[in-house]
DNA sequence: CAGTGATTTGGTATAATGTACCACTTTATT
DNA sequence: AATAAAGTGGTACATTATACCAAATCACTG
């Protein structure tokens, strides 16, 4: 096995677990400092800047598993930067930060959640939980196989999806049948 | 074959087929009287009302192969009732109209638009094409298939879905290539 | 290091989408 | 007709997002 394939195997079984991380509890102090050196080193090798503000508005989105609303965003700026930062200025962040592939938006909750893979080429699957609200994002061969060939059968050349599953992760059917 | 596996073939054909009645040109007025008379009779055998406010929107949404937005209807609601009718009604009609299936809405859009198959159960998948806007619902067996097998991996208990899938229709990829 | 253009941010105002609330009307059921 | 339920009218407002222009910062060049 080739390098070049070993990365991509563990690629996709990364991809896959990260439901796992969202919806369970886990180190997030470091997942978020992992996240922001790697935006940090992403940026960098792209040429772009990572600015204060863009910089702090990923963190807060990353620090939440939740979907987060950019307005819910601007109140927990000052919190990060100190000082008050508009609107505007907070959709310009967050307009550099999809552009890079660093958070995605979420249409239907009008909210925005953090990449875990960027840069890497990967469909937009969310999974929701009505329950806690977590966001997993994940990816799967079979199901952007199907996504293709539905499309090319219905004669539609796809070029972007949004994708958004809503029903109850793992640890909430826990709780659900345990009451 | 027993008649119930034929109906579920013959309805996933129509399905599969609707992509090119959405993007393709067609007998619009008869599509959309077909459509207003399935709606009286799927409305009638919920025991629910049809009201001519209810009607107007559904038609106006049905009227327009594309996404339709909630301001756009407030606009144009007075070419067919001869008044104003102000947002909030609008909203309660559409409300009613997505509860029992009529119509969907499309969160990256912020627009709505007609259910080619209401009362039965599909997947809710579109193909908006990006050069034309129009909007087209698929369903297909095995991309069903493959978001259970996706989410039951995550451990993830599917309830509803919202798929939106972007690209080039058959005819703009025509036109596209022709140019 | 000054000059210059490009990028980024500050800040006001406003657009676009959606809803809470309450009074009133219409419909369905005794 | 009396009554309850469902639907509508209309004001006001909440939420999400952007247009616009001025000021500041950065990056590059001479």
């Amino acid at each position: 096995m080739v390098h070049y394939t070993k990365s991509l195997l563990v690629l996709t079984l990364i991809m896959l677990s990260n439901s796992r991380a969202a919806h369970h509890h886990h180190d997030h102090n470091r997942c978020l400092s992992a996240a922001l050196s790697h935006a940090e080193q992403h940026c960098t090798e792209a040429g772009v800047r990572l600015t204060p503000i863009r910089r702090a508005v990923l963190e807060l989105i990353w620090q939440s598993h939740r979907p987060l609303g950019a307005y819910a965003v601007v109140e927990q700026l000052p919190s990060i930067l100190g000082r008050p930062i508009r609107p505007p200025s907070v959709y310009r962040a967050i307009d550099f930060l999809l552009e890079m592939g660093l958070i995605h938006r979420l249409p239907s909750y009008n909210a925005f959640i953090g990449c875990p893979f960027p840069g890497s080429e990967h469909s937009d699957v969310f999974m929701v939980c009505r329950c806690c609200g977590s966001a997993a994002e994940v990816s799967a061969e079979t199901l952007n196989k199907s996504l293709e060939d539905t499309a090319s059968r219905a004669g539609f050349q796809l070029e972007t999806q949004n994708i958004e599953l809503s029903g109850l992760c793992a640890s909430c059917q826990q709780e659900d049948s345990s009451s």
